[in-house]
DNA sequence: GATATAAATAGTAATAGTTCTTATTTCTGT
DNA sequence: ACAGAAATAAGAACTATTACTATTTATATC
């Protein structure tokens, strides 16, 4: 049976309000303000079990920490290779990615995760 | 100024030979055989060394240890949800999707990291 | 071939990110 | 109010990887 916390509340509204991809690191200082004795153990246990249904997203760049996003609405991301900064890109979702890589495997295809890299448009102007 | 070694060259003959996706503590363990003496950092330099010079190629599901290919040609991956198996996935590079990406985005796109997921023939064929 | 020098190594400590454990606290149904 | 179950705080443990350092090894030059 699923309990309320107080601590998960807080968590899942800080992620719908801040659209900044933090990490659980980021979360557990930034709520520390409203609970000094929040352990980093409660907010990677409530972000994932937020994540594992459905109410946030999981973000992998294959590097560094995990961070997670607040905006389940279907878009994808970026990591600039310059800064590590971290963006949205709105394209829709490409389900057509998953048929084309059924047909050229012998699996089942459910899905894919598309992580995009370049330069960030601070960094794209600020090259010496 | 490079140097040659019998470890690095040892790595790069095992990825060259087995086209299974091994983890740095797999090559580890095998690579025992011939050098009992093999440290896991020497195969963790090399096997960064490798991938940074394209030698050999850096595969990350976003979840478990970092998977290294000795196969560099353009092909895509996939793992299992259910046993965590990788695959190859032979289409193309979909390069579009970096277009399409800029067309959405102030920075400069200029490449993406595509990984993709469900079961496997055998995790297919296996469920009870 | 001997030798100097810089690169690579083995062994191990250290780090980053995350999960696990346990005693205590806090919900919530009765 | 209270019992039982779920969530918590605190910190230990764990996994994957990188860093450090003394020693070994490759190679350019003599």
């Amino acid at each position: 049976m699923l309990r309320h916390s107080k601590q998960r509340e807080s968590i899942r509204r800080y992620l719908d309000m801040h659209r900044t991809h933090p990490t659980a690191e980021t979360v557990y200082l930034d709520l520390k303000q409203e609970f000094p004795n929040i352990s980093l153990g409660t907010v990677y246990r409530n972000l994932n079990g937020l994540a594992d249904s459905g109410e946030i997203l999981r973000i992998s760049s294959g590097d560094g920490p995990v961070r997670y996003d607040g905006n389940t609405s279907p878009h994808y991301h970026f990591t600039c290779t310059e800064c590590g900064s971290l963006h949205d890109i709105a394209i829709a979702p490409q389900t057509q990615l998953n048929a084309l890589a059924n047909k050229h495997f012998e699996g089942t295809v459910t899905g894919h995760s598309t992580h995009f890299f370049g330069l960030c448009p601070k960094c794209k102007n600020n090259i010496l």
